[in-house]
DNA sequence: GCAAGGTCGTTAGCTACGCTAAACATGAGG
DNA sequence: CCTCATGTTTAGCGTAGCTAACGACCTTGC
């Protein structure tokens, strides 16, 4: 398959992923979060306590913008910031409790559209997303 | 599989969506468009004229949203708005030739970033991607 | 005909969420 | 100490979505 395939596959691709991710944002769920503070948060859920940058590099973000989604997280008692016990520049943001609730209670009613929608694929459908999360995942990421 | 494994897809499907997207409209080329021009302008292209709010459904957008951006492309002569010919509360919006130009000129160089990880995939996981791609495009469209 | 109400596009104003540049606070080294 | 590097925040800007409200225009019912 020459190049010219991979070009008509990237750009159906890129166009998917762009319409899917404004989908995606007008069908949150009724919590005060959007799906940035909650995908933020997730990953405290997950890595457990990380510094603001650490933070922001795991949502490819730049710190500022980190600053203030956590800003909104700490105002709803979400998240705590405490200094780092070692180097006082340095600020820990950690999941609390009311986060971890939150959370949990969520993910109940969250990806309620995905997750709809993967209930009218066919099994050999849902295979091929199972295939390709963890590449997309991947590009996500580097 | 039950549908515990579709709830950790679809969490993993969403979050990966929505950090590929900031990513890809982080790594546009040097074309004066965003991608959401780009991609309303490829819309005009292959669906030949439109009206501004077929347009937006197509886009999924609100009508206000594409007004703008419609005039953004309209500042730079790469669509025209003539009133329609019958109804004239209708604007129909058309890709100009100077549109077509830039649309085929930056269709090489558009993508790069998405064609550099696909060539750096096995051909095995972009077939993957070639199945999952209209699967994708179904939901955007949806 | 013509007034009432619906439809299409635009305008105005809001919010979310990225970014850069620069300020501020702290740590590390000469 | 003084300087420079690093981590976070502040300030300001840009893009892009939304809803509400308005004017222009069609349609319909009287």
């Amino acid at each position: 398959m020459p190049a010219k395939n991979d070009l008509a596959l990237s750009s159906a691709l890129r166009i998917s992923v762009m319409r899917l991710s404004r989908r995606l944002r007008a069908e949150r769920s009724d919590t005060p979060l959007t799906l940035n503070q909650l995908s933020a948060l997730a990953t405290l859920d997950r890595h457990g306590a990380l510094s603001l940058g650490e933070l922001a590099a795991h949502e490819r973000v730049q710190p500022p913008s980190m600053t203030r989604t956590v800003d909104c997280l700490q105002e709803l008692d979400l998240i705590t910031r405490t200094p780092h016990p070692t180097d006082r520049r340095q600020v820990v943001i950690a999941i609390s409790e009311t986060g971890i609730g939150l959370l949990t209670e969520d993910r109940r009613r969250r990806d309620a559209w995905l997750a709809c929608r993967l209930r009218e694929l066919s099994p050999a459908e849902r295979d091929v997303l199972r295939d390709a999360a963890p590449i997309l995942e991947r590009w996500a990421q580097a």
